[in-house]
RNA sequence: GCCGGGAUGGCGGAAUUGGUAGACGCACAGGACUCAAAAUCCUGCGAUGGCAACAUCAUGAGGGUUCGAUUCCCUCUUCCGGCACCA
């Protein structure tokens, strides 16, 4: 029209786009439950209340905020918190920061602030915008990894390990990223490349502080069995563990290479000692391989071949093990040395190939080409025998050039082991060798040591004490914490930067008092996550780590979400923390989350992973102001599974929203009346919330909260119990609005105060309910009838129904299925 | 190669674990209200045929079990995640 809109359309129009206001609503709760505390009590033992602990994987507080993953699995467990609370139960459901790490070490490097300002900044954006989103935590209890009171009870854990010998110091090939300046984890290198910088790792011979998880490996794969956790991260567990059961087999050496001068000299005596899971296949060996830096390759090679070998040799240590592992073709040496097949005495050529790893096994194994495929393809390349020892069943032929047999078949050519099927003979040989001590049954693990040390500034100093006299002592637990020092050039030179700070580095021997030096390396920021759950049991706790009374109370965690890529990182090492300190007295538990749920990611509106570099990031402080808390909350958890991936949909969203606004204006509609059919879609539908929450279901729990809010909408009388049942049910859900609704409707106590609400039974059944009628399998008709009525009147009530009666004139009924409630079904021919 | 998990309308997803496939939401179309738009409300919405009642087809593909299969069994295709020269 071209005139401005007058002052009272200008209302209008604000009170039509906003039937509510969600920022003033919001920020009024927010500041209330602050307020009142007791609005999200987590007391201690005192109380013998029903306790719960549901916890969230603790963020590590980046630059860059909270994302809507963090949002995804915060909204999912408060919601579940919420609903316990509600039920009466008492839930810890604590927060903190997992705030030692790279990303603000490296910024330290890039523009000289202190990581611990940027991180003091990140935690505290971290808190507003987790407020803001009107999460139930208990912050009274907030913790961070990177203040010196959590880190002396993570110093003071290294310690502990330490004096029961889980910790120990040994030097061994570790993966080194160039990049970062620091040793890493396996657990921490991913297709051969540094987990944080995709820079390739390279091997590198180093001293370093290792956890001896490995001691574990049987038991943390046990123990799987026992918790609640999604099938794929036990999978993936089980897989690094890598349990495998063999054989090894003891190859002597012969003294007397063929042709040529005695090596090795008399006086050694050797064996070569490999593992198998194929003991079975033992007279089809052609030849053995160790790998490059078994130390028997000095002892063992022929001068002759001595330059050829070493050559090899310093080839294979210039690889990164992404190279090792990437090449298809092998490569190998032989290094004119023998060893004694130990049944048939026959010789077997000694090779040096990289595809043998000195870090699992024995460094060594026999090649039997004719039944392996790595065996089969090195044969190949270097002209070696290939001699079959498993025939397929049912005279099928085998040709050595079809490649390598791996199935199982029945012994040829095995001398008296011949005609055994080959599960029999892996037994029956591996008795014969025991019995001739050329072999034992082992166990091996493809799990490694943890190694712990980072050369690195921003983590927890590692409290030992280097002293020339004494070697490593431990730092007395009376001088924790070994605090971080401020003086530190970050710059990272291979050595940690705590190295270059005399403040820091130059002490006197705690034993003998001379002049000593700190130990510069501090710990992989996973030790700190590794028993944050301990902590916010007791998290003020000066004394201990975490009162033991209270430890009791709360753990082992109920509930524990967070992502998937923790699958073999945090949640392995959490594992192994707990089982140690279960035999150290110091727990009596040792799983700590009973049930583990992971989050799926929730990608961009383009189907794919948001990125700052694509420019697909929903930012949840955007749609916090725009659509408000409950509004993300409660479309997050609509949107799918929790565990699916999914893509963000802003309309999605704004369905929500529309949602929450019918529910706002009906509290307009609440009279003091009765409705049969509203009251009962209202039990219903409280019946399936409840069970969808007990599932963690919510996008269905919200599902039918939408359905019932349909029905209220077009009802001719809401009843104000009806209503007000429903409010309490979405509470957990949407908050604020809740809370806010229950203000309005007279309420001076807080909705959550009113308990979960209870369906009855009776209110669960229909009068009447529609039966399918098939004919055949076919649904020809419906009839409306009564759930009770007997199978001989629901058929005739079917065989009346006007479509089907069709169909069955002229057919003679041969039988007739009635599921009550559900259909009937005539077969008819 | 091995391990784990998927595949359902235009889209996100439901389906009481063998019982009316497509709930709920989004998008879209038509209508009401409005000078108009937005918002809101009502109606429709898997495909094909039919004015309609209804019929046929349809849950990645093919087979099987069953009165009845998205659900159970076999074979295959494909996608996602993890591990990978582990002996």
């Amino acid at each position: 029209m071209g005139c401005r809109p007058t002052p009272t359309t200008l209302i209008t129009l604000t009170i039509r786009l906003m039937p509510f206001n969600h920022q003033s609503i919001e920020k009024k709760w927010q500041q209330r439950w602050e307020q009142n505390f007791a609005f999200f009590p987590t007391e201690d033992p005192s109380k013998a209340q029903d306790s719960l602990y549901h916890l969230v994987m603790f963020p590590y507080p980046s630059a860059t905020g909270l994302h809507v993953g963090h949002v995804e699995s915060y909204s999912a467990v408060d919601i579940v918190t919420r609903w316990r609370r509600m039920q009466g139960k008492n839930v810890l459901f604590p927060i903190g920061y997992d705030a030692f790490g790279l990303p603000a070490e490296n910024f330290a490097i890039k523009t000289g602030v202190h990581p611990e300002q940027t991180t003091n900044d990140a935690m505290a954006n971290y808190t507003r915008q987790m407020k803001s989103l009107g999460l139930s935590f208990d912050w009274s209890r907030v913790i961070s990894t990177a203040d010196p009171s959590y880190y002396k009870w993570t110093q003071w854990l290294f310690l502990l390990f330490y004096k029961h010998d889980l910790i120990y110091r040994a030097s061994a090939p570790v993966n080194w990223c160039d990049s970062c300046q620091t040793v890493l984890a396996n657990e921490q290198v991913i297709d051969g490349k540094c987990d944080r910088c995709k820079n390739v790792v390279r091997q590198k011979d180093l001293e370093q502080w290792f956890f001896r998880i490995t001691k574990y490996a049987d038991r943390l794969l046990a123990g799987l069995e026992k918790i609640d956790w999604p099938e794929s991260i036990k999978a993936m567990q089980q897989n690094w563990i890598g349990k495998s059961e063999g054989t090894e087999i003891d190859f002597d050496i012969v003294n007397v290479a063929k042709g040529r001068a005695p090596w090795p000299p008399q006086s050694r005596e050797t064996i070569i000692s490999v593992f198998t899971t194929r003991p079975d296949t033992l007279f089809g060996v052609s030849y053995v391989v160790l790998a490059p830096e078994h130390p028997l390759v000095d002892v063992l090679v022929d001068p002759a071949y001595a330059k050829a070998v070493m050559d090899y040799r310093a080839a294979t240590a210039r690889k990164s093990e992404l190279d090792r592992s990437e090449q298809k073709e092998k490569t190998g040496q032989f290094i004119g040395a023998y060893a004694k097949h130990p049944l048939t005495g026959k010789d077997v050529p000694i090779w040096i190939a990289d595809y043998a790893l000195m870090t699992y096994g024995t460094g060594a194994v026999m090649g039997v080409p004719a039944h392996d495929e790595r065996d089969y393809a090195f044969a190949q390349k270097y002209n070696l025998p290939i001699t079959q020892v498993v025939a397929p069943p049912a005279g099928t032929a085998f040709m050595p050039s079809d490649g390598a047999y791996t199935d199982p078949g029945i012994m040829v050519q095995s001398g008296i082991f011949d005609g055994l099927t080959n599960e029999n003979a892996k037994q029956q040989i591996t008795d014969a060798l025991e019995a001739k001590n050329k072999g034992r049954r082992v166990t091996n693990y493809r799990i490694r040591d943890w190694l712990l040390s980072r050369q690195r500034y921003w983590g927890a100093p590692i409290p030992i004490i280097w002293c020339e006299d004494c070697g490593p002592v431990a730092v007395p637990a009376s001088d924790l914490p070994v605090r971080l020092p401020t003086d530190v050039d970050f710059k990272p030179t291979g050595e940690s930067p705590l190295a270059r700070s005399e403040s820091f580095h130059d002490v006197k021997c705690p034993t003998c008092h001379k002049p000593a030096r700190r130990e510069s390396d501090t710990m992989d920021t996973f030790v700190d996550s590794s028993w944050y759950f301990l902590r916010f049991c007791d998290p003020k706790n000066e004394e201990v780590m975490a009162d033991q009374e209270k430890i009791r109370y709360w753990m082992p965690v109920d509930l524990y979400v967070g992502g998937a890529e923790h699958a073999v990182m945090h949640l392995l090492y959490s594992r192994f923390f707990c089982y140690a300190l279960k035999d150290l007295g110091h727990i009596d538990f040792e799983e700590p989350f009973t049930k583990l749920r992971n989050q799926g990611t929730i990608m961009g509106p383009d189907g794919v992973r948001m990125s700052k570099s694509r420019g697909n990031v929903v930012n949840p402080d955007e749609v916090v102001e725009q659509y408000g808390a409950d509004t993300l909350r409660m479309y997050e958890m609509f949107m799918g599974p929790l565990e699916d991936q999914k893509p963000w949909d802003t309309n999605g969203a704004v369905g929500v929203r529309r949602f929450l606004e019918k529910l706002w204006k009906l509290r307009e509609s609440v009279a003091d009346a009765t409705n049969p059919s509203i009251e009962k879609a209202t039990h219903k539908a409280i019946h399936s919330i409840t069970n969808d929450l007990e599932a963690m279901k919510f996008n269905t729990a919200i599902s039918a909260s939408m359905i019932l809010v349909n029905a209220m909408s077009s009802a001719e009388v809401l009843p104000r119990s009806s209503y007000e049942m429903l409010v309490r049910a979405l509470a957990p859900f949407a908050p604020h609005l809740c809370e806010e609704i229950w203000e309005t409707l007279g309420y001076k106590t807080s909705v959550f105060e009113s308990g979960w609400p209870s369906f009855e039974e009776k209110m669960l059944v229909d009068d009447l309910v529609t039966v399918a009628v098939q004919i055949n399998g076919k649904v020809r008709g419906t009839i409306e009838i009564s759930p009770t009525l007997s199978d001989v009147d629901a058929r005739d009530r079917a065989q009346a129904q006007q479509n089907v009666e069709k169909f069955l004139e002229g057919k003679e009924i041969i039988k007739v299925i009635y599921i009550p409630g559900r259909l009937i079904s005539f077969v008819i021919r």
